[in-house]
DNA sequence: GACCAGGCACATC
DNA sequence: GATGTGCATGGT
């Protein structure tokens, strides 16, 4: 029987190994909040090595700006963002994204933000093509503000590890974290990043690790 | 040449 | 409410 406060000591003690082992993981990856939102809805069931060509490009046409983005037809953004696939929903989606900063927040992210978390969450929530982890990412690793994101490899984890169990959804496993850590957004931010980095470094080259206990990971994957 | 990747919306039962 | 399907490129 796992009582509330010894699952609270494993997440911890998990966190802590995690972070003994990969240190600091300086996420998100992007230079500014555009960046991350833009790559929060191209890095959907993709590979992030190909959100990183998609996001270059846009770069590279100076094309990487609220205002640039939202004078500009769906087709020419679909082809600049060919390389991260689904290319013309993503297109959709992302002008959809931005079309809401722009008109709502005048293009300005910072003033997004100063909502406080829950109705942030709904708004993007209501925009098509932004998702429970989108939202989430984006409230996480643009704004700076305490919420879990919840990924497949948070799933994939936690789940062949009996810390959560097959049919928990979305909101309760950000609930099991978001109950028992601190809501430090550092915190959050640095403990999916390790969940990333492990899922990366193990799921791959370990499969046949999935009944090891999560608490010895880190060994498993020297 | 399969198989998969840091989802999401929509159709169908 | 659960389950299935389309979306598409590039890496392993």
């Amino acid at each position: 029987m796992i009582t509330l406060g010894s699952k609270r000591k494993e997440l911890e003690h998990i966190y802590q190994l995690l972070y003994k082992h990969f240190g600091r993981r300086h996420w998100w990856p992007a230079d500014t909040a555009f960046e991350v939102i833009v790559g929060a809805i191209l890095t959907q069931n993709t590979a992030w090595k190909n959100v990183e060509k998609a996001i270059n490009n846009l770069k590279t046409a100076n094309m990487l700006s609220p205002v640039k983005l939202y004078s500009q037809p769906i087709s020419t953004i679909a082809e600049l963002i060919k390389p991260s696939g689904f290319y013309n929903q993503k297109a959709k989606r992302l002008k959809l994204m931005i079309t809401f900063l722009v008109e709502r927040y005048n293009g300005n992210i910072e003033e997004m933000c100063k909502k406080n978390t829950v109705d942030l969450r709904n708004e993007l929530l209501s925009i098509k093509g932004i998702g429970k982890e989108t939202a989430d990412s984006i409230i996480l690793y643009a704004c700076n503000k305490p919420i879990f994101v919840v990924d497949a490899y948070t799933y994939r984890i936690f789940s062949r590890h009996g810390l959560i169990d097959k049919q928990t959804d979305y909101e309760e496993i950000q609930e099991m974290f978001m109950n028992n850590l601190d809501h430090d957004p550092q915190l959050f931010n640095e403990y999916h990043a390790l969940i990333v980095e492990t899922a990366k470094h193990f799921c791959k080259t370990k499969p046949l690790c999935e009944s090891c206990p999560l608490s010895e990971l880190p060994r498993y994957i020297d």
